[in-house]
DNA sequence: CCATCATAGATAGTGGCGCTATCAGATAGC
DNA sequence: GCTATCTGATAGCGCCACTATCTATGATGG
């Protein structure tokens, strides 16, 4: 971690500046070290812009605001962000998505960026030839609940309250790269009894 | 979409050269069109880089080799590569994951790019100080194993055999988009629940 | 005490990437 | 014919995540 990187960062608002000892000596603490590790973690593993990064840290530092509201604010920059055009389904998938929150009797917001991007999403499944894939959603639906069951549990048992926005954000972006990783091996598993079988120990490469 | 971006696509190996009918005329076919989706979905909504899309479609194309293996080959441009000096902790999260793949009876490559992207994750987390989040790591395995258990299941039930290698392309981005949108709004739930229903009379903490 | 060196802060530049603008040449359609 | 439009090829643009360079200041050490 270079230091003209490091001074980029605190340029951009991701990073506080040292406490100035002399005009040209300053001082970090364990906190900065932390703040680097986060902002990495965000960069490399959660894919995100600088600009977003700059958003969660904001979200993080600004936590005197009601826990609930600083939570959405602190994962919300998370979710990719998608320009639609109206008119292309995307009204309609939009319903699916409101249907399925209220089917599941989810308090959460049918406008988020979470529920447009699962709108969006299904709007490019239909777009490929898959709009039957819709019938799966109760499946991850329950997936989704269950781990964020567990999410919820965790945070419970080992996250104190002044590190919760922060443990959110990193189990939010990290949660994400870790299932994804696992429902990959878990197809190749499938995959590997339905298509392949045995060819030397392998897996889908 | 416009033209240069289509032949852009071309020149980068995406899509092929549309048939020419004279030297100043080509036609496209709905395979093409198709295939722009395709191109679409992986860039905007996998993230997916160009270079990433042609060995995904350069995959897909040469899909007369055994299934099995194009599968990989194809859907293992999808997942992110990192590049971790050895001696951070690498290592012996690679042994947590191989040991989690045998614990589950898995066929499944722990050198592949999914078990590596799994390994570098939990290293992210334990340098952002919650190692004890592996705990918690079986019940993202049971989500995965239910999802993908779906996922095969809707591949056997909708898909046919020449549109298999694409559709699991597809399924691979677009399901990691959904799952992860459902996990936003799961947590929304969750976390309405037990912060504060703001939007109904203020609780706070 | 003075030469050297490191650091802070500021400004400008670099390289990669996903397009996009421009150009000549060829031909379709009127 | 004449123009509009298409082709492929080349070069350029805009954004972004850094990185190199510069000056001023003070730490370091023989």
């Amino acid at each position: 971690m270079s230091v003209p990187t490091i001074k980029f960062y605190v340029r951009e608002g991701l990073l506080p500046a040292g406490e100035l000892t002399s005009p040209n000596q300053a001082s970090y603490g364990e906190a900065h070290v932390q703040r680097l590790r986060l902002i990495r973690a965000l960069l490399d593993v959660g894919g995100l812009s600088v600009a977003g990064v700059r958003g969660v840290v904001t979200a993080v530092d600004d936590a005197e605001q009601p826990v609930h509201k600083v939570l959405g604010a602190a994962t919300d920059p998370l979710v990719p962000r998608y320009d639609r055009e109206p008119g292309d389904g995307i009204e309609e998938a939009r319903k699916k998505v409101a249907g399925l929150i209220a089917a599941r009797g989810w308090h959460a917001d049918p406008s988020s960026p979470a529920a447009e991007a699962l709108a969006v999403a299904i709007v490019a499944l239909d777009d490929l030839g898959h709009g039957r894939f819709v019938e799966v959603l109760d499946t991850y639906a329950d997936a989704a609940e269950g781990v964020a069951r567990a999410d919820l549990d965790y945070v419970a048992r080992h996250v104190a309250r002044e590190e919760l926005v922060e443990s959110a954000v990193v189990g939010t972006v990290l949660g994400d790269a870790i299932f994804s990783s696992l429902r990959r091996l878990a197809h190749m598993d499938a995959s590997d009894s339905t298509f392949g079988r045995t060819t030397r120990g392998g897996g889908a490469e």
